[in-house]
RNA sequence: GCGGAAGUAGCUCAUUUGGUAGAGCGAUAGCCUUCCAAGCUAUAGGUGGCCAGUUCGAGCCUGGUCUUCCGCUCCA
């Protein structure tokens, strides 16, 4: 990363701050790590790019429906979607050499140690020390091997290895982590010879954050243990068929949903990219196997163009196919954005293939196949029951937040009429999602103006969003309309009086002129819908 | 999680070896009535990230802690 994009993304950090579109969450606190809250300018623009995505997928597609899961959900659903299991490793940090172990393969190394040592002993006692006394195992060397077996301390050996062995499973059964960690400091046991005696405390390193559930205590505490979800896909698998059921729906359809999900990431930066707490905007688009490959194609090339058609341009875009696939995946892609901070995942395609939906099933004994109808031209009978398959569009809304905001702001030099420059800090947010969409200023506060601009405004917010302001230059108001991204400004002046006709200002080029005040509300509306 | 750096008003920064904090911009109110920010007046705003310690006395020294940034690690 260069220093001009340091400085740059240092800078939109700091202006999204100073405008009110992202604060720190709990800042009077000291803030908590990797947690953003969304200021008033930020929410409208969150709130537009999650509506411009919505009616993208459910509005303009007919085969797409939405719902809103809830962030709970079955616990079993996490076993069956396959989070439980891949990241619940109790992990331990030595202070010494700076090492990371998983708890269980450290505790298991030196259990097998002591083992290979006991092994030793035994194969010294009868290898060794019998014959030099002259005598065999088959004969009374039995009860000798026994005795210096005992004496070197064999058979202390194996039952410290039972005795930590058994603890060990016994503690990682019930989670206990200060028990655990005494034992490895009782045992004084290291994973390498530059290990010190200076243990941190274990930690669960598990991805979902856990909390309980219900008021009262089951025998089993697993079983008050509910997850928040850490994506929001498994409320579409474990609603497909009543939503295909209810919505009347045929495949090819798409399951539509926006909404947030968790993860507890060791490491989490880089402002909104990478947060705790996060928005994703997913669809889950279900198909005939068979037409996968077809339909990851169609997806792919559609969501670039959605991106697209928020006029950003292609050069700062591309896909990262992958080459790794998740176990459950036949085709993935990334598309990534140019952020100040290099190419990064914005948005994830992925052909799923039907393995979620074939989880649910065997977790839940819940059928979860769909009856095609549509004949099969090549048997003539109809396509019949299967478990259809995947493909998912799955984009960060907060990720967008930053492209947009990334990919809006400039610092600008003018250069004035008279020869000097001047510089301005503007966001050129694609209209349709700007927070304001206009901003309605008297030129002055007396001789009836600001009246008149108050009937403007009266005409314009039923439909979007206006801003109103009588305070300062007029150059001013430009200048703080142009850090927030509101694409038009109107100017009420004394010649409004004479002839009805206002001075309407462009962000992006800085032009103005003057049109009837009566058509500025259709202006603007043409402008951002 | 590890290592390094940083934290003083909303923002950018001062306060030269320890002696109870100051400016510019911004904000608010008023004046001016101005078409591309930085005219005039006034006001508000800081237990110096937080907690301890050393000291007669700490923004400054020491330790801890929180947060942020950079590098590694981890994760997808």
């Amino acid at each position: 990363m260069s220093t001009q994009q340091d400085n740059n993304f240092q800078a939109i950090i700091s202006h999204a701050k100073e405008y009110g579109f992202v604060f720190q969450s709990s800042e009077i606190y000291d803030g908590l790590s990797a947690v953003y809250d969304y200021g008033p300018n930020g929410s409208e623009l969150k709130k537009n790019i999650r509506d411009y995505w919505w009616k993208s997928m459910t509005q303009l597609h007919e085969n797409i429906v939405g719902i809103d899961a809830a962030i709970f959900m079955h616990p079993t659903t996490w076993k069956a979607s396959g989070h439980v299991d891949n990241f619940s490793d109790p992990m331990i940090d030595n202070k010494g050499s700076k090492k990371r172990y998983r708890v269980d393969n450290l505790i298991e190394a030196y259990v097998e140690s002591l083992r290979f040592q006991e092994h030793e002993i035994k194969r010294k006692t009868i290898e060794e020390d019998l014959p030099k006394k002259g005598l065999s195992w088959d004969d009374i060397g039995k009860a000798e091997a026994s005795k210096i077996y005992q004496e070197r301390g064999g058979q202390a050996l194996i039952d410290k290895a039972n005795e930590i062995q058994k603890r060990m499973d016994e503690f990682l059964a019930i989670d206990d982590y200060a028990k655990l960690k005494d034992l490895i400091i009782n045992n004084k046991i290291k994973g390498s010879p530059d290990d010190n005696d200076d243990w941190t405390d274990i930690r669960q390193f598990n991805l979902m954050f856990k909390t309980e559930f219900g008021a009262v205590a089951a025998d089993n505490p697993d079983d008050n243990i509910v997850y928040l979800r850490p994506e929001t896909a498994q409320g579409i698998f474990v609603n497909f068929l009543n939503v295909q059921k209810t919505a009347r729906m045929k495949i090819p359809f798409g399951i539509a949903q926006t909404g947030k999900a968790f993860r507890n990431e060791i490491v989490a930066r880089q402002f909104i990219f990478r947060m705790r707490e996060f928005e994703q905007m997913e669809m889950q688009f279900f198909v005939r196997p068979g037409t996968e490959g077809d339909w990851y194609k169609y997806w792919k090339e559609a969501r670039l163009q959605w991106h697209l058609s928020l006029g950003i341009d292609a050069a700062k875009y591309r896909y990262h196919d992958h080459v790794k696939l998740a176990h459950y995946a036949k085709e993935a892609c990334d598309i990534e954005f140019e952020f100040p901070i290099g190419f990064k995942e914005v948005e994830g395609i992925h052909s799923r293939s039907d393995f979620d939906l074939t989880q649910h099933q065997l977790y839940s004994k819940k059928k979860m196949q769909y009856f095609d109808a549509d004949v099969d031209e090549a048997t003539g009978k109809p396509y019949g029951n299967y478990i259809p398959y995947v493909i998912e569009t799955s984009i960060g809304l907060d990720r967008m937040f930053l492209l947009i905001l990334s990919n809006a702001y400039h610092e600008e030099t003018i250069n004035k009429e008279d020869g000097t420059t001047d510089s301005r800090v503007v966001l050129h947010i694609p209209e349709k999602i700007a927070p304001n969409k206009l901003a309605i200023l008297p030129l002055t506060k007396k001789d009836g103006l600001p009246e008149i601009a108050r009937e403007l405004m009266n005409e314009c917010k039923p439909y979007f969003k206006c801003f109103y302001e009588e305070k300062d230059a007029i150059g001013k108001r430009y200048r703080r309309q142009d850090a927030i991204g509101t694409p038009f400004c109107v100017t009420i002046d004394h010649q409004t009086k004479e002839d009805n006709t206002v001075t309407i200002r462009y962000r992006d080029s800085m032009q103005q002129e003057r049109i009837l005040l009566s058509k500025v509300k259709d202006l603007v509306l043409e402008a951002v819908m």
